[in-house]
DNA sequence: CGATACGTCCTTTTT
DNA sequence: GGACGTATCG
């Protein structure tokens, strides 16, 4: 193998073999190349079967590049090695054994959305207030519980004499029992059913324990108690050999309030006293004056390894910061910045992102990005499987995969409308409850004269289509499965008979869905239905959002954008309260300043910041003060529109947008797309967009043009700025 | 029983 | 400003 390619650092990395290792590898400074190089000298030089190792990493995506890239090195299977994230690698130990634990190996993963039905059916059934019972707050407490190793039991026994905290205690030992009859687990019982098991069953601690002579850990300091303890166990070996190798920067732990600790990274030699530390500075991604901000911002932290970011590369362009009136205006600028790097410095849309600290935030960005018909793409959240007609189908399946999961049944029981009202599921749950049954149990044999004639009718045929769908599972394709649910529940004439534009976007949704299914299909191995169930409920932020073939903008959260690289990073938002966000203790402020360094490090050429004097928030103006991060930066490496940052500026809120402002447009190809002073669009126009391609107008309303677009649904374009024209 | 009208609360961040 | 829940009506 050629490791020519390597520094010297990178190259002790890679020669390691035996004995744990902690790699400090700072932003940029090829530590993938180093652990694919590693797994790959394992297997080619020192007789390492793939099987023997285990490589958790961030996301799927990467592990998938990850065993590609390994493969095409040793040119040989790596397919028995395994590779995923904590919760892919926990879902396959379970399969296998999570019938130890009194669990069905059919169980099915709650999401988030999941959970929080759950604990508000909890704070109904326990008749408390859910004024006082934020289902927010309660469904995260119980979630850093689980992360902390805290059982319900623990937190009872812990909070015994507050009221409420023991009422909370109530909810979590309820919410738990909920999940175990519907045989579910959440994200954070994956890893916790694992650790119990490994704990509990001595056989099954040693058979993984054996398997795993190589145990490689990315992004360790994103690690929380449950997970550390996982890899501790499956780690320390008798014989002495514990060969965990871990990877990570502890000036990028951004993930504190999801239960990660920071000392598992610091504290990693003290786990391991014979461990090698190496330590990887030199950068291979930004410009000198990116990585000095970088540095420059994060020796304010004191909980730090320490290291120095370094490259040799020149120096780059300085960093650019603007003030702007409002959020409206700060969008605007964003816009007019990507504008210039399009035809000033031919930057592609695609390597360009702009990050925010809140979700909240994207909304004016996209707004302006509409109106002067930049692509973007905004990555992550809901966007997708969060949407109604996913959900309800994702339901079906889950019900069909396990027929005594409730809350499936209870979503989807009456959609599309079967007449089976609140007072039927009513009755329904009450006979399920007394006899200690499931829904679908309860409907087996319900008795005549309980329900109306048309019910009673309705919940047989439902049942019998639940049966009858459970056979077809068995000699179906996945394909034709979900397809075959689709059609016969009645779901696929529901969307068809809806002619609205919303019915119609739907539809497209669906189809969407289907080839998802059919790529899942044909990709993985696997493809019974659980494992499909699995797959998606375990897609990471970057994995839910479309690829596509156009160039985008990408706008994100500083926490989705973790472990990616573009050419030009815009950072909006530079307001105290908002990056930093509120913290309310030190910790958690350097824990804002370490994702403010994550932000900065994304960048490789050039780097935009910006920040609005007044903001919108909950529908009122807001007055802001900069961040304080914008003070911790080099000055003489910062450009700024701020004339006088001392004097207290006048504000005046700048009016609405009125078109005088717009970004000129010097490409000539635009102008057809433009120029549409004397053409008016009418509903039914065909026209095509500049970067959504064909579409038809639905509504006019002034100036504002909704269209439909073959491939891109419903969007609402401003006309004097959209770059449509008729066709 | 389902569709519409108003009040409420809200924003961290995600597997 | 807007999503989401409860109240009220048809």
């Amino acid at each position: 193998m050629d490791f020519t390619k390597l520094n010297e650092k990178q190259l002790e990395a890679v020669n390691h073999i035996n004995g744990p290792a902690l790699l400090i590898a700072g932003a940029g400074s090829g530590k993938t190349r180093v652990l694919t190089q590693r797994i790959a000298n394992l297997v080619f030089n020192h007789d390492v079967d793939p099987h023997q190792i285990l490589a958790i990493t961030f996301t799927n995506k990467a592990a998938n590049e990850m065993r590609d890239r390994i493969e095409e090195l040793i040119q040989g299977d790596a397919s028995k090695m395994w590779v995923g994230t904590f919760h892919s690698i926990c879902v396959r130990i379970l399969r296998y054994n999570i019938h130890k634990l009194g669990y069905g190996s059919n169980f099915i993963i709650f999401d988030v959305d999941d959970q929080k039905i759950v604990v508000k059916e909890c704070i109904a059934d326990l008749k408390l207030d859910p004024k006082n019972y934020d289902v927010n707050t309660i469904r995260s407490i119980i979630s850093n519980e689980k992360n902390r190793r805290k059982s319900a039991e623990d937190y009872l026994k812990e909070n015994f004499n507050e009221f409420r905290a023991r009422k909370i205690g109530e909810i979590y030992e309820l919410y738990d029992k909920k999940l175990k009859k519907s045989n579910a687990l959440d994200f954070d019982d994956l890893i916790v059913k694992t650790l119990d098991l490994l704990e509990q069953f001595e056989d099954v601690r040693e058979y993984y324990k054996n398997k795993f002579h190589y145990i490689l850990v990315d992004e360790y300091q994103d690690t929380n108690k449950v997970q550390y303890l996982l890899i501790k166990t499956l780690g320390k070996k008798k014989s002495g050999l514990e060969n965990v190798f871990v990877v990570g920067d502890e000036d990028q732990s951004i993930y504190g309030w999801r239960g990660a600790d920071i000392n598992n990274i610091l504290d990693f030699e003290r786990d391991f006293p014979s461990a090698k530390v190496i330590k990887l500075e030199r950068n291979y991604r930004s410009s000198q004056n990116i990585l000095d901000a970088a540095n420059s911002v994060i020796v304010n932290n004191t909980q730090r390894i320490g290291k120095n970011l370094w490259t040799e590369d020149n120096k780059g362009d300085k960093i650019q910061l603007y003030q702007a009136n409002s959020e409206k205006t700060e969008a605007l600028h964003i816009a007019e910045r990507i504008y210039n790097e399009k035809n000033i410095h031919r930057t592609s849309y695609d390597n360009i992102a702009v990050l925010v600290r809140t979700r909240a935030q994207t909304r004016a960005i996209e707004e302006r990005f509409l109106l002067e018909g930049i692509p973007y793409i905004i990555v992550g959240g809901q966007e997708f499987y969060g949407r109604k007609e996913i959900k309800d189908l994702m339901a079906y399946l889950k019900l069909l995969q396990n027929n005594h999961e409730d809350f499936s049944y209870r979503r989807i029981i009456n959609v599309p409308k079967r007449g089976i009202g609140k007072k039927t599921i009513e009755t329904l749950e009450s006979y399920a409850a007394d006899q200690d049954i499931s829904l679908f149990e309860a409907s087996k044999n319900i008795e005549k004269g309980s329900f109306p004639k048309k019910a009673t009718e309705e919940i047989n045929r439902f049942y019998d289509f639940i049966k009858l769908m459970g056979q077809k599972k068995e000699e179906m394709s996945l394909y034709d499965f979900v397809e075959k649910t689709y059609t016969s529940s009645g779901y696929r004439s529901m969307l068809e008979k809806d002619h609205t534009i919303e019915g119609k976007s739907r539809l497209e949704n669906v189809e969407e869905f289907f080839s998802k299914v059919k790529d899942f299909e044909e990709r993985s191995e696997e493809n019974a239905l659980e494992d499909f169930l699995a797959h998606i409920s375990l897609l990471t932020d970057i994995e839910k959002t479309e690829e596509t073939n156009i160039a985008k903008v990408s706008i994100m959260t500083v926490h989705s954008a973790k472990g990616l690289e573009f050419e030009v990073i815009v950072i909006a938002g530079l307001e105290e309260k908002m990056f930093p966000i509120i913290r309310e203790s030190e910790n958690d402020m350097e824990e804002e300043r370490r994702l403010f360094y994550v932000a900065v490090t994304r960048a490789k050429k050039r780097l935009y910041l910006t920040y609005a004097q007044d903001r919108m928030i909950y529908g009122r103006y807001e007055s802001r003060k900069k961040s304080r991060f914008i003070d911790e930066l080099p000055q003489n490496l910062v450009n700024s529109n701020i004339k006088n940052i001392d004097a207290k500026s006048s504000k005046t809120f700048e009016p609405v947008f009125t078109g005088s402002y717009t970004i000129p447009k010097t490409i000539e190809d635009d102008a057809e797309y433009t120029n549409h002073s004397n053409k008016i669009f009418k509903i039914g126009d065909k026209i095509m967009h500049k970067s959504w391609g064909a579409g038809t107008i639905v509504q006019v309303k002034g100036d504002e043009i909704t269209a439909a677009f073959n491939d891109k649904g419903i969007k609402v374009m401003m006309m004097p700025y959209a770059p449509i024209k008729k066709i």
